[in-house]
DNA sequence: TATTGTTATACTCTATAACTATA
DNA sequence: TATAGTTATAGAGTATAACAATA
């Protein structure tokens, strides 16, 4: 590996600046998403949790502790208060009686509704692009990301 | 307020869409920060802290506890840590005797240097697009974000 | 009176290691 | 042997409330 030393006066790519942008957009908003944990009474894991699971499609918990990149043990203690809450249920794996399938309950489907619509809207910074540059900007990240 | 419900055939702005895409990135990356984390041993809340802190410009704790959207309580300790590590410094506010401003020590800065380059690194989904599509993208968040 | 930061407390998140049940 | 999930444990993050020092 080259040794590599970023000084200020160093040119960086299109594509880091672009990213160190986003970062620093996301990390703006980080105030509303504790908003919505603390309006739904939900921690953050949890509140990852329940937008990651699919109402239509139960998901093992090893996916879960995948998506959440933290460990197996963990993911034990935030379905448990999910559970507690009537949000998400373990069922018994129908081909792998190891495997604990996460369902999320009607009660949860309301809830996880809820606070999706309530992440999904665009933050005051992209708003400031008129209509064709959000255009651009949606189609260059369905582009990056395969969508 | 008029009460809107978001359903699948609904229109959705650009800018949410985009918003949503822009998530499913920074998510996507969240075990590369945890990589991080690991790799030079810091929790979460210190890496956040110490990219946040300014070697050149000295910040008031209360600013630190904003920028990270969480309580300041919070704040005494996760600099206990930095502290006790030799990475940050608590000095007295030269005009207000309450406030104690965060100095970054030079080792603090050397491990800062290397965290925020290894952060900046751009995620693969970007450099998937061509060189004047990631300027076109990095254009149009300098705009969004008044940069 | 209001603000900055600390302390005490309690709950949550997190990983590691040891464990059970199953494959 | 290997894997999915749980339990026990310990360190860290988090907010609330009460507090000291200062404004």
């Amino acid at each position: 590996m080259v040794p590599m030393s970023v000084t200020a006066t160093q040119r960086r790519t299109a594509a880091s600046e672009a990213w160190v942008l986003i970062a620093e957009l996301v990390a703006s908003q980080r105030s509303r998403t504790m908003c919505v944990c603390s309006e739904f009474d939900l921690a953050p894991g949890q509140l990852h949790a329940l937008k990651w699971l699919d109402p239509e499609s139960p998901k093992p918990m090893r996916d879960l502790a995948t998506a959440l990149a933290c460990d197996n043990s963990n993911v034990t203690g935030i379905i448990d208060r999910l559970e507690d809450r009537g949000l998400v249920q373990r069922r018994p794996g129908a081909h792998d009686r190891r495997v604990k399938m996460l369902v999320v309950t009607p009660k949860g489907q309301a809830l996880r509704h809820e606070i999706k619509a309530r992440m999904e809207e665009a933050p005051e910074p992209l708003l400031r692009l008129d209509a064709e540059e959000q255009r651009v900007l949606r189609d260059l990240l369905r582009k990056a990301l395969d969508r």
